[in-house]
DNA sequence: TATTATTGATAGTAATACTATCATTTATCA
DNA sequence: TGATAAATGATAGTATTACTATCAATAATA
């Protein structure tokens, strides 16, 4: 039943027009504030999932979106950015959809079961026409969320913040942690390590299985089960 | 004690020759086999490091040997392999680490204590003229490893069985756990998860501190308590 | 010493990652 | 509504990257 329960809460989610503030010091030009800039934004998803971040061009999203590169350097510097544009509407997204998924839930422990549920399950997929497409979106977040980080000018950019709603998402679960083991000497380090391992895992699962325990059929559900696990026993 | 006994160890083994046969599917020319084969790797892991795999290009590689990309181009198809190379290197070298250092420790307690030190510590620095520069590996390894299989083509080349060394390692750990605790079910999912969290907690506590509870100053000896912790925890 | 393998030098190509210009279209607001 | 400004599309161009090809010079080997 409580499957269902959650299913309800995704659905109505959508009901919601759910939108976020991303840092302007990521983009040049607002793409939420034009039509053009929401194509880009969407089919950029769509393109990075089906090319792979590094055969992903601004050329190729052009042609995709029937426009032409010079657009859309307009709003974004270069694809790194928009892939870190990408992933703060994603974390600022999830740290929506923890907040929300957490409202009356007093146990904490069932606090941390629906975080690692939210970390590892697909995000729910919404009908509004406009809207990303959350399979892909969540693709990408697996296989390419650390690319943005791990590029020799991070400190660079660090100091526009922004990774701040990574941090903040990190801050947030690390709460809840503390909240249910005070004792526990690692709540950040234990908040990051869920959210990469959730990556991983299911990265390794779908593509490179000998690393995991398993399949790819099953690697959300798996993969909820393993840091589920992780967690509590960390935390006990 | 402990400590200055495993020092030992270390220096030990430098005097050893140690080489790995690296899968040949990798290279095409084997880099052990000429003096300019083995320049490009050292001089590759030292410049990867200064520049970052995305700044990394065969042109200053071949600058900085004093030769021309065409030559360096005959040893590896592009700089994916070269840093699979570099990689398949230190997964085998680790391996043998594991292997070495657990000889004759019958405790599999102490001997997860031993792996959770050699997974989260700087790899021994040898003197040898023609050695790879271990400090430069290690920050490779902790910056750079994920960009190897975070590739859409990542099931085609695994065809090459390039990355069994990881797999390897990640089953040679696996073991180990199993034979703490039988009934644990998660062994290789919980060795992939040490294996990355090594490496991200130490990149976190280098470049965004906020994600975890470490300081840059006692990154490896932190990373190594948060996950000595977490690791015995799941396994208790 | 002859043969072969390896390297260095040079050149060239297609694609990438941009920047610049300018005419046209679209939005704003007086 | 018409004038003004902003955004876009079309086109062109540059430096760099990621290669491939050719060939003479050098080194290794038999």
């Amino acid at each position: 039943m409580r499957n269902y329960y959650h299913f309800v809460i995704f659905v109505s989610i959508m009901d919601f027009q759910v939108t976020f503030k991303v840092n302007d010091k990521i983009y040049l030009r607002d793409p939420e504030s034009t039509e053009v800039g929401r194509e880009i934004v969407k089919n950029a998803i769509d393109l990075v999932y089906e090319l792979g971040f590094e055969q992903f061009t601004f050329k190729k999203l052009a042609a995709e979106i029937g426009s032409t590169e010079a657009t859309i350097y307009r709003y974004f510097e270069n694809k790194h950015r928009l892939l870190l544009y990408i992933l703060n509407w994603y974390w600022n997204y999830m740290e929506f959809l923890v907040d929300y998924t957490l409202t009356n839930i007093k146990d904490n422990k069932e606090r941390l079961k629906l975080i690692v549920k939210l970390l590892t399950h697909e995000l729910p997929e919404s009908t509004g026409k406009f809207d990303y497409n959350k399979k892909n979106l969540n693709a990408i977040v697996i296989a390419e969320s650390s690319k943005v980080y791990l590029v020799k000018e991070v400190s660079e950019i660090n100091k526009d913040q922004v990774f701040k709603p990574y941090k903040d998402l990190c801050a947030k679960i690390a709460t809840v942690i503390s909240a249910y083991n005070p004792k526990y000497k690692y709540p950040k380090s234990l908040s990051t390590t869920l959210i990469e391992a959730s990556h991983h895992q299911q990265y390794f699962s779908l593509n490179l299985p000998r690393l995991t325990d398993a399949t790819p059929k099953n690697r959300a559900e798996f993969t909820g089960q393993f840091l589920e696990d992780l967690l509590f026993k960390a935390l006990s």
